[in-house]
DNA sequence: AACAACGACAACCGCCTCCTT
DNA sequence: CAAGGAGGCGGTTGTCGTTGT
């Protein structure tokens, strides 16, 4: 029970009252309180019914204007972790967790960030995520990180990576680099080269010691042999404007969002640094829908690996969020095509594979061993994963879903008609997972167009204008940016695997 | 079957920064 | 310029389910 705090709790819950979840709603002596612990599926419909109507933001006015007994606080993170659109459930992939793993290295405990560059997770996922690997690598002594990578940045996370000290003498300026031989990856922060602004030089970064010239996506060295490849056809159908996941637009702009592509698209079109005098960034005839038709990948020998490559090797891994936010932006039925023309190889398998072959220390195969085993074998992540959806949690969520959907004047509308014939066409072709994963989403998600475009005034005014992260302008700036590095590509168009088919649950 | 250990995760808390007035 | 509100971030805690003994 914790009464509210006089008109002093400015959102921060200081409540100052035991964390003890599951508190109760219902004030004593008349005081009203607000209820903690557990959402409840009624809760999770009330605000979800709020946000489709008022959009996201000025959250504390979800309880004066819903009746959600809960403090604006507590109903962003409940949205932002768990009901908004997009959002990934289930165990992380193996790439997610190497991606993780890179990015802890070089960020430390800077999870919004890294949730920025794993698209469709949140930065509390990643953060348990972590912190559970720290106490099982605790345990078990071992180091924190496989040995292939290197954390040279000043670790931010002392309290809880005590087995990685950051050694004496850590350049201010970090590097980051892949040192094991059979990945022959080395990933360094390109900053002079990056046309980004630093988001660790904002000053709304807490308390950032770093260097304001470190680049803010972990550009890759030419050298690079990374973790995924592309193939064609690559299609892009301009994504529908939507209010999007604004938490992972805003700060860390790098992973899809606006300010990373803003100095690729704007006006002049200038030539990048990095793809030298020759390319230059014209327009594109039509925004609305283009195909990317060129295979990449980046396992190509070096000598025939270009700029253009380069580059967007660069952008996929610094700026994942550029195609996958775009991906998880998408409306169902356009998120199912992405889902079946994108085709990111695991290399990472295929290159801890290779570690075997050539033998490599032991303890690293140890690692990576591990690392593959919490996903795969049977291991934790494994229970996870089948359970994910089945999990009380998302039980509850889809409940919500179940609610709204069905309470939601949304659904007798025309737009359910336009809903109902996306599902059909994008679960024609997409695997069971996918469908599901339509019949979840596909009507918060046009949903959340529908507010875009029929309710700019309110979309506008949310979060005093600090939450439109993404805009129908900066995906087009996106767009333009993907298009114009395959700009003069050419390639085959042979079929590649969907690698999307390997992905566990729900992605 | 009972218990402990462990992992995963939701949710809370406090602090911080930015924006508005 | 200052104050207050709003929102975001990172740290922490508690609960629950699973697994192992």
């Amino acid at each position: 029970m914790t009464p509210i705090n006089g008109g002093a709790m400015s959102e921060g819950g200081s409540s100052g009252s035991s964390g003890g979840r599951g508190g109760g709603s219902n004030g004593v002596d008349g005081i009203l309180t607000l209820k903690k612990g557990p959402w409840t599926a009624a809760e999770d419909q009330i605000l979800m019914e709020y946000v489709k109507k008022h959009g996201e933001g000025n959250w504390n006015s979800v309880q004066r204007n819903s009746g959600l007994n809960r403090c604006g606080k507590s109903c962003r993170l409940r949205w932002a972790n768990h009901l908004r659109p997009n959002l990934k459930k289930g165990a992380f992939t193996p790439e997610e967790e190497r991606l993780i793993l890179e990015l802890h290295a070089k960020y430390g405990n800077k999870w919004a960030r890294m949730a920025a560059q794993l698209p469709g997770r949140t930065d509390n996922e990643i953060k348990n995520y972590w912190n559970t690997r720290v106490k099982r690598r605790k345990r078990q002594g071992l180091p924190l990180y496989p040995s292939d990578i290197q954390q040279s940045q000043p670790n931010t996370s002392t309290p809880t990576s005590p087995m990685t000290p950051t050694p004496p003498g850590t350049p201010l300026i970090p590097t980051f680099s892949f040192q094991s031989p059979s990945h022959s990856q080395s990933l360094v922060p390109l900053s002079h080269t990056s046309p980004h602004p630093s988001p660790l030089s904002s000053p709304h970064h807490h308390n950032q010691s770093h260097s304001p010239t470190f680049a803010s996506l972990p550009v890759f060295e030419p050298t690079t042999t990374t973790s995924f490849s592309f193939s064609s056809p690559f299609t892009f159908h301009r994504p529908a404007p939507m209010l999007g996941t604004p938490l992972r637009f805003k700060r860390y702009g790098n992973g899809g969002t606006p300010s990373s592509s803003i100095p690729y698209s704007s006006a002049p079109q200038t030539s990048s640094p990095l793809l030298g005098n020759s390319v230059t960034h014209t327009s594109l005839p039509d925004m609305n829908s283009f195909q990317f038709p060129m295979t990449f990948n980046t396992t190509l020998p070096q000598t025939i690996r270009t700029h253009h490559h380069q580059q967007f090797e660069s952008d996929l891994m610094g700026s994942c969020g550029s195609i996958c936010s775009v991906k998880s932006e998408l409306p169902s039925s356009q998120l199912s095509q992405i889902h079946s023309e994108i085709t990111i190889d695991n290399t990472v398998n295929n290159s801890s594979t290779n570690h075997h072959q050539q033998g490599s220390c032991g303890l690293l195969e140890d690692l990576l061993d591990e690392a593959h085993g919490l996903s795969y074998s049977g291991g934790d992540n494994s229970r996870r994963s089948a359970s994910s959806f089945g999990s009380r949690e998302g039980k509850r969520v889809l409940d919500a879903f179940s609610l709204w959907e069905s309470s939601s004047s949304f659904n007798s509308s025309s737009e359910m008609k336009k809903t109902e014939q996306a599902k059909d066409q994008s679960s024609q072709s997409m695997p069971e997972d996918l469908s599901k994963l339509s019949n979840f989403v596909p009507s918060t998600m046009n949903q959340v167009q529908d507010w875009n475009n029929t309710d700019s005034h309110s979309s506008r005014e949310i979060s005093n204008g600090r939450n439109l992260g993404v805009t129908d302008d900066h995906i087009g700036l996106e767009m333009q940016h993907l298009a114009s590095l395959f700009h003069s590509s050419t390639s085959d168009h042979d079929k590649a695997p969907d690698p999307w088919d390997n992905l566990p649950g729900i992605c």
